[in-house]
DNA sequence: ACCAATGTTTCACCTGGTGTAACACTGGCG
DNA sequence: CGCCAGTGTTACACCAGGTGAAACATTGGT
């Protein structure tokens, strides 16, 4: 940890009499002062950087202060993606102590699920170097058929065909639409997805068996996100995990999605 | 001017950075050294401030810096007055010393104008203590009648009705439309409008006459806010006024009306 | 014309921000 | 496997720069 690392104290002054400035639709040093119990001179230093940041203006007409229109921008390229990985990470953390065992959440991209955050970073068994954008197979990885099986049956339908059409002969088993539908209805009626047997393995050189559980993390109808738990397939069983760690996995997967719809101070 | 009122500097350091983080998706602190030009020790402490502060967050898989989904709601609670007078308030400023003459801008609002900013304090001509939401009535005022002349017709209807309706005696002209309306299409005509004789006085206990004329602030057909020029109609002419001036109003109203689409840097 | 509330300037104190230098970690390449 | 370049982190000592008390200026109210 970089508990050494201090932080800035007029940074964070700062930023303070920034949102501030925000709560309020207009502020008068007054009222800012009253709020933030800063000094007047203090603030009035904070104000001139805020407003030749552009950040904070002060109306010639009032002379009170107001943040500036400018900031309407800020944070309007970030994606979705960006939202969900934020959210998930404290979450991810908290369930990584609980479970002691790490977790992914990932979205649906371009054929494959993307993943956004993990906590595998916590645990020894790192299998995979932790560089973004790791994609996973839709029909092998227990977070793709997450996906799938909890997806409306329009998009279902749609990811499938193209799988059908991929080169990689991962995704061939999409052939057969049949045989794949039915294991997606079985994943749904239980209220999680599991990993094809045989993919995905654990640690350096892939000597251990991995097993993986999966649910939809929801946003009304559509799956925003998949959240997965990982364990080695050696120390417990899949029922056990099931048994004791399913209901957890579902909380965190709506607590994911209510921070996305409306993130914690 | 608070000319002697110094900035801080550590605080206008953290601005800089959060405003590198915001160019980039995602930055890395070489990145951000790189692009600053700060000391790596001082871009972590500045980074530890802004996390702490919620602005910026790290990725715990990559170790890489980003804005934080929640400024996306920086500014949210804005109007589209804020911004308006906002990107007037220097437009304003610099017609002033160019004509000489103050201007005001304003929107409709709830059957009369509302003055959102002036440049009438640079002037010794301050007829109205400059309290924010200062209304203008429709009928009487250049602005008001700019805002009619050039409004669609359908709005123009609308707005006429509910002054007919009003207990204003100012606002009793719209009980005789037919009038009405042939003065505001001569203003579209021209241009510009003009304020009703006798409306409006300048200075000290109102002994002097004022006049004025106003133009459109555009944004496609509708009108964004009226722009308007006021003078001592003693000290000069309204033909001498509008040869002189009524191209550079527009001109500035079509800058305001562009920077609120696209605010300048 | 007085008074209370708010905004601004000055200035001396000393903390808190700063960067250099040393250290730790990681990944790449031979 | 070990070296090396690139990157991130920690320690530390200096002193610029942030700070607020107090004095001053301005505004608004009745």
């Amino acid at each position: 940890m970089q508990a050494s690392v201090k932080s800035i104290r007029a940074l964070a002054r700062g930023l303070d009499v920034f949102k501030a400035l925000h709560n309020h639709r207009s502020a008068s040093l007054q009222d800012l002062h009253d709020e933030t119990g800063l000094a007047k001179p203090t603030l009035l230093r904070i104000l001139k950087t805020l407003e030749e940041g552009g950040v904070a203006r002060r109306s010639t007409r009032d002379g009170r202060y107001r943040v500036s229109a400018s900031v309407r921008f800020f944070g309007q390229n970030l994606g979705m993606e960006d939202a969900i990985a934020e959210q998930a990470a404290p979450v991810l953390d908290r369930l990584c102590r609980d479970m002691l065992w790490p977790s992914d959440i990932g979205v649906y991209k371009d054929g494959a699920m993307e993943i956004l955050e993990s906590s595998r970073h916590q645990t020894p068994f790192m299998v995979n170097r932790d560089r973004i954008g790791f994609r996973v197979h839709m029909l092998m990885s227990a977070m793709g058929r997450a996906y799938l099986a909890f997806s409306p049956a329009a998009e279902r339908r749609t990811i499938l065909t193209r799988l059908s059409r991929s080169g990689d002969p991962y995704d061939h088993a999409a052939r057969n639409p049949s045989a794949v539908l039915a294991d997606l209805a079985r994943d749904r009626a239980r209220g999680y997805a599991v990993r094809e047997a045989g993919y995905g393995r654990w640690g350096i050189a892939e000597r251990s068996q991995a097993d993986a559980i999966a649910v939809p993390v929801l946003q009304g109808k559509r799956v925003l996100a998949c959240l997965s738990l990982a364990w080695a397939a050696g120390a417990t069983t899949r029922a056990e995990m099931v048994a004791r760690h399913l209901g957890r996995l579902q909380d965190a997967a709506a607590e994911i999605a209510g921070r996305v719809a409306a993130p914690a101070p």
